[in-house]
DNA sequence: CCGGACTCCTGTGCGC
DNA sequence: TGCGCACAGGAGTCCG
């Protein structure tokens, strides 16, 4: 389930890829994978930089913008299984199924192929004919992002908000970057407990929360990301977080810090592991975290 | 308007 | 060994 670091630590990757080389070619094998319809007509392999350069690779919670000199911008969304892949100069494309586009670079450092697959679907492609159409269209509708996210912003967003804490970070118009293994883990790391009523968690845990989101997500970048199932950064590389989770996918072992049974619940249509000890409703500290 | 539920989709892993 | 089913979840959509 790729979410904030996951894709940060792609774009890292991909960077020295995309950036100021020319599409030669493009192929687009599934036309559905393209989920919006740039003015209303078919889509076309220039609608997916076609004979552009590429200019810069830019991330908003969990999306990746490619985005060319001219403006036209190719919008990524892994969903769960996605994957954004590099196929260097002169290897054969690896026989995976479920690739979706696949688009042929040039550049000075010679050629090379990049290729989306996702065998769910549940990601997928947009596009948008410059990046302040993407902005205005989809980004600026996002909520801040998570990586950043100020302890002030994002309490005075939980404030307004009745649902347990846990379905509010998902929500990516809230704040945008945070998926479920992270929910899990920053809810763990600030104490809270994901049942309790945003607008009720108070002023003084939603800072704990902020600084625990901005932690984590930073240690998770540094650590490549996090790999369930399908994950892989551009060069086929798992992600090293998993061996830091503290909490998901522990659901009935012993809680890391004070060894009580770890309880799974379902909340929010997702499955959500919480210590009933650590994570009471009212914080009971930052578990070593730097106070900001 | 808000929040919860349902839906899309395929690979995996389990029980029988 | 093989079959069938439950489960995983990001986010758009629908409904009360």
């Amino acid at each position: 389930m790729p979410e904030l670091p996951e894709i940060d630590h792609l774009r890292r990757t991909l960077e020295p890829v995309l950036v100021g080389a020319v599409v030669r070619e493009v192929r687009l094998v599934r036309r559905d994978i393209v989920r919006n319809r740039p003015l209303g007509r078919r889509v076309t392999r220039r609608d997916l930089l076609l004979g552009q350069a590429i200019e810069t690779l830019q991330r908003r919670g969990k999306e990746l913008a490619i985005v060319s000199r001219s403006g036209l911008t190719v919008l990524v969304h892994l969903g769960m299984s996605g994957q954004l892949r590099h196929c260097p100069a002169g290897r054969r494309l690896p026989r995976f199924d479920h690739v979706h586009c696949i688009w042929a670079l040039e550049s000075r450092r010679g050629r090379a192929r990049v290729f989306f697959r996702d065998p769910r679907r549940f990601g997928g492609l947009r596009i948008y004919p410059s990046r302040e159409s993407l902005v205005a269209q989809r980004w600026s509708l996002l909520g801040p992002d998570a990586l950043k996210i100020a302890g002030r912003t994002l309490s005075a967003r939980l404030e307004r908000t009745r649902r347990p804490i846990k379905a509010a970070l998902l929500d990516q118009h809230l704040v945008a970057g945070i998926g479920n293994i992270y929910a899990d883990e920053i809810l763990f790391a600030a104490g809270i407990d994901p049942r309790a009523r945003a607008d009720r968690i108070g002023p003084s845990a939603c800072l704990e929360v902020a600084a625990a989101t901005r932690h984590i997500l930073a240690r998770a970048i540094e650590a490549g990301g996090s790999t369930i199932r399908d994950y892989a950064d551009a060069d086929g590389r798992s992600g090293g977080y998993v061996a830091r989770h503290l909490v998901y996918g522990r659901g009935s072992q012993p809680c890391v810090a004070c060894g009580t049974r770890l309880r799974l619940v379902r909340l929010a249509q997702r499955s959500t592991v919480f210590c009933p000890k650590c994570q009471s409703r009212r914080p009971v500290g930052s578990l070593g975290l730097p106070r900001t």
